[in-house]
DNA sequence: GATTGATGCAACATGAAATGTTACACATGC
DNA sequence: GCATGTGTAACATTTCATGTTGCATCAATC
C-alpha cells in the first residue's frame, strides 16, 4: 500500500459492503482484496466502528458489517470518522511562534484552511456510499441495477 | 523545524521582507531567525525565485529580496510557488485501481478535492503579504504603522 | 469444554518522504 | 586574491504511515 490510504481503504470496503449489506466480511478477506494487511484493516475499520458506521463481531463467525444502510452513510461520515484532515498542515498549531509576524501569517492561513475544510465536509456530506456504488453499477452492469443478491462472481 | 513547514518558512520570510523591501537578507540570517538551516532556506526561497516572487543575488553583497512590492504578492502566489497542495492525498492518482468500485470512489473524492483546492486558492488570492503584515503592525506597534526605515532592534 | 476462527491490541519493523547537514563549485564585491 | 554570498549534490537524520508478529480474548461449533 502507499501513503495516506486509510480513506481509500475505508471507502473501498464500504463500497463493497453497500452491495451486499448483510454479508459479514473478515479482516483477512478485506485485506486480501485491498492488497494490504488484516491488522491495518482492523485499525482503519476500527475507527469506523467507533464512529458508529460499522459493527464488528468477535468470535467464530465474526467479522465486519454495516451498522446502517449504505444510503445513510455519507462520504463526510467516513472522512470524519478517520480523523485525517486532508486540508490541514499549512502551519499547524503547536506553541504559538514568538515572532508576531509569523504568528499573524499562521493565523491567517489557519483560518482560511478551516473555512476550506468546512467546504470539503459539506461537499462530502451530499454523497452517500450507496449513490457512488449505484453510479458505478449503472456504468458497468448490463442489467443497469445492482443485484441485491449478488452473483457468484465474488462481489468482494 | 517540524513537518510540512515550507509554506510557513516562506510566508514568514516574505512577511519580514515586506516590512523593509529594499534590504537584502542572506540565507544565514533568515535561517537563524527562522530556526533552521541556510540550505533549507535556499531550497524554499529558490522555489519562490523560480516563481518570480524573489530575486537572489550571488557573490559578496548577495542575498535575497522581493522581486515586486509586497502588495503585489498574494498568499496564493506563495502557495502555488511551492507546489505543496495542502488539499491533496485523498486517494491520489497512480495507475487506476483494477476494482471498479474503488475506481468510482476515488474519482468522486478526487473531483471534490479538486473543487476544494480551487476554493482554497481563491481565498488565498485575496490576501497579500502586505495586508497581513499591516494587520499585524496595527495590532502590535504603538505608532500604529510599520516604520519604513526599521528601528535598530533587528526587524529580521 | 476443547477447538477453531475471528477481533483487539500492543510492540516492533520497515519504508518513504521531509528536513537537516556537509561539502564544494561558482559568482561577485572589496 | 580573498572574503562572502548563492547553487547544488550527496548524505544523515527524523518522522510518520504502513506493515508485521505475537498474543489475549471472545464466541460458535464440534
Amino acid at each position: 500500500m502507499k501513503r495516506n490510504s486509510r480513506l481509500s481503504l475505508a471507502l473501498h470496503t464500504l463500497g463493497h459492503m453497500a452491495g451486499d449489506p448483510d454479508r459479514i466480511r473478515t479482516s483477512a478477506d478485506i485485506a486480501e482484496h485491498a492488497g494490504t494487511n488484516p491488522v491495518v484493516v482492523r485499525r482503519v475499520l476500527g475507527k469506523l466502528r467507533e464512529a458508529g458506521l460499522l459493527i464488528s463481531e468477535k468470535g467464530h463467525a465474526g467479522g465486519w458489517r454495516l451498522a446502517r444502510g449504505p444510503e445513510q452513510i455519507t462520504l463526510a461520515d467516513v472522512y470524519l470518522a478517520l480523523d485525517e484532515r486532508l486540508v490541514a498542515g499549512g502551519a499547524e498549531e503547536e506553541d504559538a511562534p514568538s515572532c508576531s509576524i509569523e504568528h499573524a501569517l499562521q493565523r491567517k492561513v489557519a483560518s482560511v484552511l478551516e473555512e476550506v475544510e468546512r467546504g470539503l465536509i459539506e461537499r462530502l456530506a451530499v454523497t452517500t456510499i450507496a449513490e457512488v456504488r449505484e453510479a458505478n453499477d449503472m456504468a458497468h452492469s448490463p442489467e443497469r441495477v445492482a443485484p441485491l443478491i449478488s452473483k457468484p462472481s465474488r462481489p468482494l
